[in-house]
DNA sequence: CTGAAAGCGCTTACAG
DNA sequence: CTGAAAGCGCTTACAG
């Protein structure tokens, strides 16, 4: 019932706690008869060492902290995902918090997971994030953070992302290729990296083929929730008729907008083509199914991980640390609300 | 940079280490002046108190563990989002762990989590685990141990549940009373019990209303994916061509079902209605949207972490425990997948 | 009102 | 090859 202790061993086997824990560590100087009747006892007494001591001792409590900024959403459960397999694989277990999106929150759990002192923090920003003391607070303490998807370019630190800005690009280029000629955008909040690129990869495959960029064209949503993309497909043929094409930050919203658009009969694709961003399953059943750019999640939690993990491991060895930037690649995954080529 | 420890601030105030402590928890018995320059200095030098040491001393690590079969779906993040939720709230973190489905991979995850000395655990089953001498063993250590959704009735713990047999009895009901006479039922594997308990509710319903119970209308899935839906669905239409309603364990797979439906043209709910279980969002965007049991995720999430939450408090208490059983609400969502009334 | 002491359970440099 | 000792940083019962 109650967990035996290195103590118990000893006086039982008329030994120092030293010695055994030296023997169940199999260090070089302990003979093995020793080694030997320490282990035995240890098993039938199903001993196991305290954790909180052993985390006092070595200044190190294997768990990493995950801050995220919305459990509920496909693309980063995967992620979750990618994360916790690879983390146990390494000997790690993973503390989630969730931001909500929330500047305010995400502070707050950075706060808890530094007074937790974990070895590591992985975090994907809020959409409200515009300040990062709270990231270079936790890395002055020495705690190594790695940012994944949401990051911020400004700060110093080791990233996981996609090539925002290409996809978007290639996502816009494959309407132009199949003859969109009016083609709007719904962009995510002004803050994110990821909808700023994506927004500039959109304008970018527009001047790349000599349409005009046209401001009115971009909608800038604020939830990218699904009541979002009906709401904007709305104001968009409120506002144009000429439409052509969209190319939406987000699955979520993608589908919302394709849902506006079946109540009103309006042809997908024939006389509006819609690619969405991130691929989530859903985006495969709906109908007409819907084009997308997909980007790796599991893959993105493990790499991110993974690189973690290195920047644990070095400084612990007091070695100094060179940030990286790794960058996955993405698709484009074609189905039925782009036309053919 | 390096964190500021009681002993410092005790050498800097020419205090005790145990004055510097009781005054920064407000004990009754240090002055106020010497409580006011404590404070002071503490904030000065951003004190956070060493949690390594803080656990190992009052054995406990304000900590938990959730093992979840699968991360990356719908209900089960929605559970998720809950618990972390409700646990911050409570001041404690979670860990999460992944079973996949897996017994061994439980076991393994279960033996992690009491290694590392979390102050309770929360758990939803494996579809593969039989045995539960594991979740015994942790519940023995004196480790609070909560079960939700996916339960085993022979474990004598807290569960947080729906009336899973209910809830089907109502789904198969509601086909029969919008005239369905042959309904078939996808249901999971052998051993879960909501798998079993949702089966009984079908076949429960069926003979409440003097149809027969056809065990040849009967399918045992296995991994419960959109794949299973597509390929059991194939195998009903081709054993049996008078089905004219499908009552099935759970809305991947009925969205599985619905797309094989859709793609041989056979026209739902006319020639056959279909309901789901657990409202996942996507079932509401699939065409014909799907009619299902909607199950509170994020509801079985707090009220899980809750009860959790007050067995820890009584075991620190010393207190017995009573193990309780809470059996939340569901309801049916009619959308398109089934006839009207 | 303040402090010395014991102790949580472990690890590891050092002595013998 | 084995053990005594120090120490990680804190809490708390006890003494003064």
């Amino acid at each position: 019932m109650k967990p035996a202790t290195l103590k118990e061993i000893a006086a039982t086997l008329g030994l120092s706690i030293s010695t055994v824990s030296k023997a169940l560590k199999d260090y070089p100087d302990v003979s093995n008869k020793t080694k030997k009747l320490v282990k035995e006892l240890a098993e039938t007494l199903n001993y196991r060492p305290n954790a909180f001591a052993v985390n006092l001792r070595t200044k190190e409590s294997k768990t990493i902290g995950l801050v995220i900024p919305e459990v509920v959403h496909h693309f980063f459960s995967s992620v979750i995902k990618g994360i916790i397999s690879e983390a146990e694989d390494k000997g790690y277990l993973v503390i989630i918090l969730q931001s909500n999106e929330s500047f305010e929150l995400e502070k707050k759990q950075i706060e808890l997971l530094a007074n937790k002192q974990v070895d590591g923090i992985l975090i994907s920003l809020a959409n409200g994030t515009y300040d990062f003391s709270h990231i270079k607070a936790v890395m002055n303490q020495g705690i190594p953070l790695v940012m994944f998807d949401k990051i911020a370019k400004i700060v110093d630190c080791s990233k996981v992302i996609i090539d925002d800005q290409k996809a978007a690009f290639d996502a816009t280029q494959h309407l132009i290729d199949t003859g969109c000629k009016r083609i709007a955008h719904f962009r995510g909040p002004l803050t994110p990296q990821n909808s700023i690129d994506r927004f500039l990869g959109y304008k970018k495959a527009l001047l790349h083929n000599q349409i005009p960029y046209d401001p009115s064209l971009v909608y800038i949503l604020d939830s990218m929730s699904f009541e979002e993309g009906q709401h904007f497909t709305k104001e968009l043929l409120k506002d144009h008729d000429d439409i052509d094409g969209i190319f939406i930050n987000t699955d979520l919203v993608a589908i919302g907008s394709i849902t506006e658009l079946n109540k009103r009969n309006i042809k997908i694709p024939e006389q509006i083509s819609i690619i969405g961003f991130s691929n989530w399953f859903m985006s495969s059943v709906i109908s007409p199914s819907l084009s997308t750019v997909n980007q790796p999640g599991y893959l993105m939690g493990k790499k991110s991980f993974k690189l973690l993990y290195k920047e644990i491991k070095k400084r612990k060895e007091g070695k100094k640390i060179n940030y990286k930037n790794i960058e996955l690649k993405t698709d484009i995954i074609l189905r039925d609300s782009t036309k053919k080529l």
